[in-house]
Parts: structure tokens; sequence; C-alpha cells
DNA sequence: CTTATTTCCTAGTTGTTCACTAGGTTTTAT
DNA sequence: ATAAAACCTAGTGAACAACTAGGAAATAAG
């Protein structure tokens, strides 16, 4: 029920680049000394985001990552399921899972259905505009 | 993000106990057959469910497990939190972390808050009385 | 055009957790 | 006495997590 650095570590660097956005791109160097992360992991995290269309990546010295979106436009649902592979509770609800073959006797699928929805209701309704200004965050 | 099939077969044992409560205490060897996993694997759960007080367990012959409390009273988030080792979906957020170092300057603590309190709203809301009659569940 | 800075790409590596398996001991109804 | 059950502890193979390592290609600045 764990959600792995992967997706925590995204999420905040999302959010570091949301915050400086108009300053030009984030190198990853800067972004991990501020957190205090090991680069090189952040660099495949920040690939990983680039390549799905969420970041822009700028190659060269002076380079770095921006949003290629604007920040309310982008959700922490959107970064989790990128980095995270999904953040369906249980693998039979994965889009490519298929049919299980126990759906039919199964009593708790609706339980977990259930419970995906509140997960993705909520992660899917906060945006990265709502994460840079907390003060006015539905959330907190 | 996923939850274990320590979980998922401790709910689905709990969901069987409650089922045929009233026909004495399910044995392992029935409820493992029923569900098509290991008996030894699903003993092992079970175990940690009897010493949490959830289930009462009876040895010897015709023994088996039965529930300690009513269907009722027992919500789905008990359960998973005894087998699954809590819900919160961030370490710093269990019970026993004590204080994040970076706990000040972190944007995301609001955020995970947030996201435990709907799954512990969900999981906290829902009985195994529920869900043995999925029809009135309020989770469908 | 060289150099420093950056992203991009792929392949280890170490430790932990998952999902069991194995082999018993103790308790209890018949 | 016997069979059926819970109880207990340890082992095991595979997968995954969380990095580390080492470069190649692009780009701005001098």
């Amino acid at each position: 029920m764990k959600i792995s650095t992967k997706g925590r570590y995204a999420l905040r660097f999302a959010i570091e680049v949301a915050r400086k956005q108009g300053d030009g791109p984030v190198p990853l160097r800067e972004a991990a000394q501020d957190q205090g992360i090991s680069m090189k992991y952040l660099e495949q995290l920040a690939g990983q985001l680039a390549k799905a269309g969420l970041l822009k990546s700028t190659r060269g010295a002076h380079g770095g990552y921006s949003l290629s979106r604007a920040p309310e436009d982008i959700t922490a649902g959107e970064v989790l399921r990128i980095c995270e592979g999904g953040t369906a509770p249980v693998a039979c609800l994965e889009d490519d899972y298929g049919i299980c073959p126990r759906r039919s006797e199964c009593e708790t699928i609706a339980f977990w259905e259930g419970l995906d929805r509140v997960i993705e209701d909520y992660v899917n309704g906060i945006t990265l505009a709502d994460l840079i200004a907390p003060e006015a965050g539905s959330f907190k």
C-alpha cells in the first residue's frame, strides 16, 4: 500500500519545476541538490516524465526540464501514474490485466473498485498549481 | 501502490468466515480449497488476524476460525492494517515513524495526508457485513 | 572549436520484500 | 488411539526497490 520513492521524488520534482517556471529550465543537478537525493536516480524519473509528454527537456548547457503544460493542467495523478506504474490497488483493475478467471465469484472486486475510485478522484483532483500554493489547496 | 496478496487473501478469508458464521468455525483447509490458495500461507495470515483479536481460533478436530465480533463491527480497514502492515501511502505518516527531518520544507506532506485520509475513510467505512451482502453495499 | 554542462541511454548491484514451502508440536473431538 | 485441526519457526527463489556506473550525444559560452 506504499508509494515508492519513484512516485514521491517525481512529484516533488514536478513541484519544483512548476515553482521555478519562468526562470528557465531546471537542471537535475539543482533539483537533486535541493531535495537531497541522487541525481542519477532522479534522471530516470525525469526521463519518464519527459517521455510521457509532461515535461519538456532542453539538452546542453543551461538546459534542464520545464513544464510542457500549465501547472493547473497537470494533476498529481498523472505524475504518479507515470512513475509508479498505475495507482490501482489490485492488479486485476489494471488496464492491461484482461479478464480475471475468478471474477464472477469474487466478493472483493467491488470493494477494490471503490477504493480505486476514491484514490483516483483524489489524485486527479489535485494539480501542480494547488501544490505550489498549499495555503489555497483544498486538500489541506 | 499495490495491495499484496496478504491483504487480499486476508480480506477474502475474513469474508468467508463472516458468511459461514453460525455453521461453526471454518477450518483453513476448507477456506484454502474454496479460494484456490495455499493453506500454509493462509495459516500465517489467519494467525495474525487471530493474534490481533479479530478472529477466534478453535484448536483440534472440528476446529477452525470464527469471528470474535459481529460482522458489522469489523471493518475492511482493520483487516488490511493487520496483514498489510498499515495502509498509509508514505512511510512518514506511519505511527512509529517519528519526526521527518524534512518536514518543514516538505511540500507534499499535506497531499499525502489527504490521500491517507480518503483511503482510511473508505476502508474504515466498510464492514464485513457490507461485504457479505454486496447488493446493499454503499461502495458498489 | 574546444570545453563545460546538460540530457539521454543502458546495464549492473545490493538489499529487501513477496509469496510461498517445509517440517514439525500441541490441542481436541470422536 | 487417531485424525484433524491450530500453532510455531525457519528457509527459499524470484521479483522488485533504490540506487550506482559509465558512457554518448547535444548545446551554450568562451
